[in-house]
DNA sequence: AACATTTATGACAGCGCTAACATTCCGCTG
DNA sequence: CAGCGGAATGTTAGCGCTGTCATAAATGTT
């Protein structure tokens, strides 16, 4: 039982191979009667197209490339079911690099990714290495950096401004009255720097900004660390009335380590984190956290993609901004400055 | 700026394609001379291998197929950082599947995946219908089923006794004096249900099982999910003392809708949860969960297969039995039976 | 009716690489 | 020193498919 080709269909059906490859690849081009028939010699006979040989043939494949800097992290699991769902309703399949927050390891994979002739690539942010981006510049598909927008796209673009966000959380904390507030970051990649930097500088126009208030590390954010880095954090600025996290998981580390210290929330402490995971919500009390449209972003961005290479020169807006929400929740519910200060 | 290709490359050093073809595949039946010069004139012509070409001429591929059913939750992403770091090291790729827990789409990826002759498979679970049975049973390529071990392996296997893990967070909540033990189960799986049997087994032996403390839905788990559950179930059967979950994402909600209802836990409620994620520990308080060894999993069904397809007529176990463990914390310490009962 | 245009199919070559066999060259044995 | 074995390299062919151009048949046009 040798492998079923195309040619083999064709015989079955009568016509040459090359008519079968049509009728799969643009079916407009062959008659109804002969579509029909070659559909049920290739049910009957079980073929299966060999995607190499088409690639070799062709130049190009159905592969859509993306490269994230981790497949652990709960925020980019949402992207990826987001991704996932997009390509499902298409011929294109994914292939998931895993850059490992290093840029080194992203310009490998992208030079993998590109000897496979992918038919679209999606990468991880704004920042890639020089090298990185000459590669990416003088690809022949369609690209689209997604999670934040900035200047000078390679192509597409599709997230939000980091900055804003961090910016955003922070009025929002100062206006519930906080006079210390505190920053929690874990593994400070481009992105989280960011953040930290519309932290620093909306606190710093509010006169309430103190580098003896703000922990980070380069390990990657779990719960079990949100609340190691708060109890040392607490410990040293015992002032601190509120915190702002770099993500939910190091909030909800900090949750749990202040119901530990029986420290009520929001009325000694609130909380705000970022990317509002499902359990932010149903947390107790539920923790206010920046919306950000992960799952949004990985359909769209397929999307983008696949558009662009059905359809290169249609217009269709090449950078979106999907921006975020604040969702203030009883952890940051506190109106005016704390008692006493 | 034409592709490079190998015989660029072989013009270059002044030998034939085929030998610069060997100095990158089997290097050891090319002198050490020529092995210098070849990997010079690589360099310095940028030339990247065609994956597409290589598979048409030699029927194989160096991708490994993995065939999971959810790329969002946490159990898989555990799982998948063990098999990227073990694929890592080597000169295989791997290439997820997402089945969403439908055996029908397993059937279909597996065809996919099956047409560009994998390196190797990697499968969810014991389950897969009769036709994809077949199709891995003809299969040339060596296989692993991962997360279960079980009777007729298709050919290697590594897990661990889902029922046998059920049945064992159970004797714990009995042992620590649950009279009135619930279960609560979300997206009833193969695997799920096997846990629920251990439960419903070992309550039975104790005589303590109640149909009426049991409720399950088929939405996938989320921790808003766990606490609606919960609160639907107690509201119907208040004399619950303790519940085992399916996962962890399930115990946080009901842990937080126990907060919100000012249960005392343990002492009024116990609560188990499955799979022993990161945040458990660190919950207030400390939820008591079954570990299991998911990163293992993941790295070493990896490492089996690619030992298998580098030397396969080695002897190796095929069959692995991870087991579990019953990680005893403060949301099950309680002692003897309840007060009053 | 003669010709142009469109639609449907086919012939041929070649994508870049490697399997299989062939050749060359070397040192070594008896 | 003929003959042999093994290491290093080459020749040839072909993997399964699609791009390109050619051809044949159907339809429209004046």
């Amino acid at each position: 039982m040798r492998k079923v080709t195309l040619a083999d269909v064709a015989a079955k059906v009568g016509v040459s191979a090359i008519t079968v490859s049509r009728a799969l690849r643009s079916p407009e081009k062959v008659s109804k009667t002969l579509q029909r028939k070659i559909k049920k010699a290739i049910a009957d006979l079980g073929y299966v197209p060999d995607p190499a040989a088409r690639a070799l043939a062709s130049g190009r494949t159905n592969v859509i490339g993306v490269l994230i800097p981790s497949v652990t992290n709960n925020v980019f699991s949402d992207v990826m079911r987001g991704m996932y769902e997009a390509i499902e309703p298409t011929t294109f399949d994914l292939q998931l690099g895993n850059t490992r927050y290093s840029p080194l390891m992203e310009e490998d994979l992208l030079k993998v990714f590109l000897s496979q002739k992918p038919a679209g690539l999606v990468i991880t942010g704004i920042d890639q290495s020089k090298t990185a981006r000459t590669m990416l510049q003088s690809a022949t598909c369609p690209i689209v950096q997604i999670m934040e927008t900035g200047p000078n796209p390679i192509d597409m673009m599709i997230g939000f401004s980091h900055y804003d966000a961090a910016a955003a959380a922070t009025t929002h904390l100062i206006d519930a009255g906080s006079r210390f507030p505190a920053f929690v970051g874990a593994r400070m990649d481009p992105r989280t720097q960011r953040r930290f930097a519309g932290f620093k500088d909306t606190c710093e126009r509010a006169g309430v900004f103190s580098r003896e208030r703000l922990i980070t590390t380069p390990e990657p954010s779990t719960v079990t660390l949100g609340a190691s880095l708060f109890a040392n954090l607490i410990s040293q600025q015992p002032e601190i009335d509120a915190v702002l996290c770099n993500n939910d998981d190091l909030a909800l580390g900090i949750l749990f380590e202040a119901q530990r210290r029986h420290m009520a929330i929001p009325e000694e402490l609130m909380i705000c984190g970022f990317n509002d995971l499902e359990m932010m919500a149903v947390a107790e009390p539920p923790v206010t956290s920046v919306r950000t449209h992960r799952h949004e972003m990985g359909r769209r961005s397929i999307e983008m993609l696949v558009r662009q290479i059905e359809n290169p020169d249609a217009e269709a807006s090449k950078i979106i901004d999907l921006g975020f929400d604040v969702i203030s929740r009883r952890s940051t519910a506190r109106r005016g400055p704390r008692l006493g200060s």
